[in-house]
DNA sequence: GCACTAATGCTCAATTTGAGTATTAGTGGT
DNA sequence: ACCACTAATACTCAAATTGAGCATTAGTGC
């Protein structure tokens, strides 16, 4: 062990947002090089690294962060593709990256068009089972999919991640299902990570359905976000961070679905949103949403307590 | 930034194994200095992290890991007491480490002895509930805690973590219960952290329910695990990773209930297990429970597909 | 006043929990 | 062989939680 070579660590941060569509997150880069926030931490200047990922986000983006969680650190070699605005790395240096998931509330189309922001399906299509166009995404990759499938082992894996045998569909494997994309060869990341070059991947136009790629292991870093974000609706009152101060349950109910990418039934879901104690209702009332005026709410008291649960979230049949 | 200082990544394994009276916990270092079995990361030799735990695991205890999860990566400056035995690291070098959890099976008494293994609830006396002990532990621990609750949000967040008001305690929270008696200043390593010197904790013996402390932040990095080992045996099937391969009900409810430190109502118990699917019964009884002859099971060959659930958790009343 | 659209209210059956009571099959003495 | 003792296993019953719908209501734009 002659010259070690240095350790890099790079901080990447999912800051997710709710505009009026759904949610979305926050990309940097170049056109053909996108990626998520990235900055490098300075092991003088920066304390801790979730100090450390406020700042340059802030720094960069101009957007505050309010919620923020680590979510995993991703040291594999041979998919830490560098970056290149990392700065002072060079190829003998050993990146490894610590993944941030951060809330940015509901943002309005003001701040919306001062960052680059996307909708997260943008990167998986099959993610969303709200719209046929997901569904439809998810059936194309099939075929595939079980091509790859030659080991039991595999199609076990396939079977349980995509509910193929009729079992519930998992709305927080979201990483899984992405890994065995990855696997299977089937995601851009995969042939750029096998060719260490240029991406062989075919024309995006014909592609959609397999979802875009993102710079170096953005794309799993942005999955695990996701699946963490869907797990822990359900037993953290997280939602809220994304809400905005006052709603109707059913703006509610959207962003759930939109983050889960399911439909939920919908006097289910209000129903136990009331029996959690998770929201009151404020007196007033939203008019323009075409029926009956909404009574808006907001989360209550006792949803910012630190043991707070989450939602519970009713599915809607086919 | 002239001379760049080096980032250091260690590995800390919490290794978990269960013996006949629970969990234990694999422990490295020499007396006064007892931490987790800790390596750090090679750049250059190791691929990727969780290999890297399983090699330098594997080649310090001898033990073979089998199920291996990242916890989490602590970068917290000031936290991170450098390790005697890391070798080349010096003053001006940042220690970032990243925190593995590891499931060693169940051991017998030969592997037991053949390396340091302690019971957990050594160095977390209150999140034991079962016995008498754990409760007086957390009794005794909670006048100062009410000492330091000076503010609202204090007090809040401590009657949420230790259930104070009539809530049901969370067995899961067990790093958040044990950051409050640090940011008290109740554990051990909160006063070595702030003196940066030699602990001037007050003797042991007159403390035990303060639980032993560890060297470094490896109880903070040990209640991680344990948070997440509890957290997780609810949503996959993960006590079968730590019990013999064949079991009666009984003894796999001991092992969670020792995992939770918790009682659970055995009727209840039995019921969503049987129902669960997760197990099914091998013809052999076992004998020697000194009454009526109990059934052996397996872990049932669905228990080991991707998705499978966790056990339900019915509690017993008091 | 009428048609239309959501928001809200209510109902009912199927499951899933929580808490016990009742049996049963071994063991070790006598 | 009979008894006391100890767990394991079987059942029961009510309360609480879900899943699925149908019904009513209060606005909006003709």
């Amino acid at each position: 062990m002659s010259a070690t070579p240095r350790v890099i660590i790079g901080l990447s941060a999912v800051v997710v947002a709710a505009s009026g569509k759904g949610p979305e997150v926050l990309l940097s880069g170049s056109p053909g090089a996108i990626g998520l926030p990235f900055g490098s931490f300075d092991p003088i200047g920066h304390r801790t690294f979730e100090l450390a990922v406020r700042d340059f986000v802030t720094s960069q983006t101009g957007f505050a962060l309010g919620y923020v969680e680590q979510l995993y650190t991703f040291g594999d070699k041979g998919r830490e593709a560098p970056v290149a605005d990392m700065g002072q790395s060079s190829d003998a240096d050993r990146v490894v990256s610590v993944g941030y998931i951060a809330l940015a509330g509901s943002i309005d189309e003001g701040q919306r068009r001062a960052g680059v922001w996307a909708d997260w399906y943008r990167f998986f299509p099959w993610e969303d089972r709200r719209s046929e166009a997901g569904v439809r995404a998810l059936d194309l990759l099939l075929p595939d999919l079980k091509t790859w499938a030659t080991t039991t082992e595999r199609q076990s894996r396939v079977a349980m991640a995509f509910a193929l045998h009729g079992q519930s569909w998992q709305e927080s494997q979201v990483l899984d299902r992405f890994e065995l994309l990855y696997e299977a060869g089937l995601v851009e990341e995969a042939q750029r990570d096998r060719a260490k070059g240029p991406s062989q991947a075919p024309p995006e136009a014909e592609y959609t359905y397999v979802g875009e790629a993102l710079v170096s292991d953005h794309r799993r870093i942005l999955a695990t976000a996701m699946g963490r974000l869907r797990a822990k609706i359900r037993y953290r009152p997280i939602v809220f961070d994304l809400a905005p101060a006052r709603f109707t349950l059913s703006e509610l109910q959207d962003l759930v679905e939109a983050l889960c990418g399911v439909k939920l039934h919908k006097q289910n879901f209000r129903r136990t949103l009331e029996r959690s104690g998770l929201v009151e209702s404020t007196g007033a009332m939203h008019a323009d949403t075409g029926g009956r005026p909404a009574m808006l709410f907001t989360r209550s008291a006792t949803s910012r307590q630190a043991g707070a649960s989450g939602l519970s979230l009713p599915l809607a049949k086919r």
